[in-house]
RNA sequence: CGCGAGGUAGAGCAGCCUGGUAGCUCGUCGGGCUCAUAACCCGGAGGUCGUUGGUUCAAAUCCUUCCCUCGCAACCA
């Protein structure tokens, strides 16, 4: 029988259009499953989306669409795009699904019933003038944080999950399975920073929004995110509350790997473990908390205008490369950096030089000679054993990396085999055997073991490049691509096809620049993300000329400064966000435009009592000075 | 001293756990080849392995000082 292999990744939020780096979990996740299968393993392979909670409620209503309506929209797009990618997910979960709802409904009571979920108050202190909680941690001098007031102890009904008695056990798991937590250092980010200090109670149930799966018994409170996006890993194979449990689940239970970002590591390794203990369920074997993948100079953005989709990249280089891009720039443990001009270098490089040509040329090369056909001669030399040898410990390097999940040094084993196919046709010098009758034996040995290498390093690259090796396999004319045949000496001839095709095309990185550049610039015509306002709206804003007449750093906060602004007859104290571009004295009696009418506010103690304003470029900030205008001059 | 990760040729990284010739890809310069997608192959230049001190016959590697960068946490009115 065969052995089974359970990988999920995280379900995306149906919030809007995932940008590449949100699919390249997706890519992740499908070369990992397409490796298992190809190793003879019973996978599952699952994806889904995450479809609940205030933020789908409220732009759903701003798009004056039903919640439902919104999220069938946006989870098409986002199934769109990871079919594009051409994952091999075997299911799409949705968190709206019936199933899902009623086995989140039903583990809830079952919590409940036993004991772990409980009604309490969502103790707080609240501001009425920000209409928001916070804890006792969070105030400044016992008042609120945003804006100075007094705050008053109030309370709200809701259901919280004991998390307390859990945590030890949880922490001796962790500590007993040395891979439950991938990479590791973030292992220990999570036992200093969340385990160690005590574990809160997790708030469970929600009252302040409706769009989400309703406590059956108790149906103003809706199940807050974390019991309804986690359990998804169960519901989809049939888990039942009542002991009931589908063949799926009894088979493919518990998860080999939970691939998910880094950022939500913590709810995977703590909160998501602690849920399975109390429901008497056996924990995932691993969680592996990827880095991300990041365009150009940071993480991808709005409003740094940064951002890339996956679907432009497959627009202008085919999936293939994007899935190349994706799994080959990407660090284990770090983050990855990848800008068009390195996209378009590493495709050219390594797809269309080394791999592409090299398929290319034997190709030719074994139609010219030998009209296509091709037997193996046995007639050898140092340079073919040496290349039989690379073969076959490329094939073991492989293994050892995807073993450890290391994607990016499979993929360059992968290339190096190419590599040295390349070299081997430089040591063997095809073109002169050939000028030579008596060689001619020697020479269809060449091109057989040629196109013997190339065969097995595609078995290798079709977890990566499931659409390049199929056309491989194609031009090579074989059947023989299981792991079973991924070994030298399985054929014995090859009949080739007789018109090679291009697999990569060069690509011209200045005409591609441009190109992109072009699209870019279109976009960048419709700037506006936010709501159009009325005249009316815009007149709510006061705004004044002022002279900078003191300024220092925040002593708490070294992203902020403090500063004394005159703004005709008035004094106010500002506190700005903008220490990381300027120095106190370099706004000295400068004069710049003042927000007066803002609400005050307190940042880290000190109170603020109007904004300057100031423009944003990635990290860098750029006060508006004013030149000639007096102070107190009305901005309009 | 909040927690954590990292600083190795022009760029991006590996090597560090288990000390012993500093390696890979790209770029660059020179050469070769002509089967191929101006491709492929070979060679050169380019590194005081962030800094200080120590352990050792021997340190990129182990211990230590300081500096810098990046995540997380707090703060961007």
């Amino acid at each position: 029988m065969k052995e089974k292999f359970y990988i999920t990744t995280a379900i995306a939020y149906t919030s809007g259009k995932p940008h590449f780096g949100n699919v390249y979990e997706i890519v992740l996740a499908d070369a990992i499953a397409r490796y298992k299968r190809l190793r003879g393993y019973d996978v599952f392979f699952q994806t889904g989306t995450d479809e609940h909670g205030q933020k789908i409620e409220e732009k759903a209503s701003k798009a004056n669409k039903s919640p439902q309506a919104y999220v069938d929209e946006v989870a098409g797009v986002i199934k769109e795009q990871f079919d594009m990618m051409n994952a091999s997910y075997d299911y799409f979960i949705r968190t709206t699904d019936k199933n899902h709802k009623e086995v989140v409904a039903k583990i809830f009571k079952k919590l409940y019933d036993q004991g772990d979920i409980y009604l309490g108050k969502y103790e707080g202190w609240y501001c009425k003038y920000c209409e928001s909680f916070f804890t006792e941690s969070q105030l400044v001098d016992g008042k609120c944080p945003d804006c100075g007031r007094e705050v008053i102890v109030t309370s709200e009904d809701a259901y919280f999950m004991n998390m307390s008695k859990y945590a030890d056990r949880l922490m001796k798991h962790i500590e007993d399975h040395p891979n439950f937590i991938q990479p590791e250092s973030r292992k220990n980010e999570m036992i200093n920073n969340f385990l160690k200090p005590g574990l809160q109670d997790l708030c469970v149930s929600r009252t302040s929004f409706k769009w989400g799966i309703p406590v059956s018994f108790h149906p103003e409170h809706v199940v807050y995110v974390w019991i309804d996006a986690l359990s998804n890993y169960i519901s989809s194979l049939g888990y039942d509350p009542d002991g009931n449990h589908g063949e799926l689940f009894k088979k493919y239970w518990p998860a080999d790997i939970h691939l998910i970002g880094k950022d939500i590591l913590r709810f995977h390794t703590i909160y998501w473990p602690i849920m399975l203990m109390a429901l008497d369920l056996p924990l995932p074997k691993q969680i592996f908390g990827h880095p991300w993948l990041l365009a150009g100079d940071g993480k991808m953005s709005k409003s740094k205008g940064n951002v890339i989709y996956a679907d432009d990249l497959v627009r202008y280089f085919t999936t293939d490369a994007v899935r190349y891009i994706m799994l080959h720039e990407m660090p284990f443990a770090t983050d990855g950096k990848v800008s068009y001009e390195s996209m378009i270098e590493r495709i050219n490089s390594d797809l269309a030089n080394t791999l592409g040509n090299l398929v290319n040329r034997t190709i030719s090369m074994t139609n010219k000679y030998f009209q296509g056909k091709v037997k193996n001669k046995h007639v050898l030399s140092s340079f073919d054993e040496d290349l039989i040898q690379y073969v076959s410990k490329t094939i073991v390097l492989c293994s050892d990396s995807m073993d450890e999940l290391k994607v990016q040094d499979a993929l360059e084993h992968i290339n190096h085999l190419y590599r040295r196919c390349n070299k081997f046709i430089d040591e063997t010098l095809p073109w002169s055997l050939a000028k030579d009758e008596d060689q001619k034996d020697r020479l269809e040995t060449v091109l057989f073991n040629l196109l013997e290498a190339i065969r097995v390093g595609s078995i290798l690259l079709s977890s990566f490049l499931p659409e390049t090796a199929m056309r491989i396999f194609k031009q090579l004319n074989t059947e023989a691509t299981t792991y079973e045949d991924c070994r030298f000496g399985v054929h014995s001839a090859y009949e080739v096809t007789h018109q090679p095709e291009i697999l990569f095309a060069r690509i011209d990185e200045k005409e591609m620049m441009d190109k992109i550049s072009a699209e870019l610039q279109k976009e960048v015509v419709k700037v506006s993300q936010k709501d159009e306002i009325t005249i009316e709206d815009f007149n709510k804003v006061e705004m004044v000329v002022g002279e900078i007449i003191e300024c220092r750093k925040h002593p708490k906060a070294d992203k902020l400064l403090i500063s004394k602004v005159d703004i005709g007859g008035e004094l106010r104290q500002v506190v700005s966000g903008i220490a990381e571009s300027y120095q106190p004295e370099d706004l000295l009696h400068k004069k710049v435009i003042v927000v007066i009418n803002l609400k005050p506010a307190l940042l880290k103690k000190e109170v603020s009592e109007g904004m300057i304003l100031a423009g944003v470029k990635e990290d860098k900030m750029e006060v508006v000075f004013v030149q000639d205008l007096p102070v107190g001059s009305v901005i309009r």
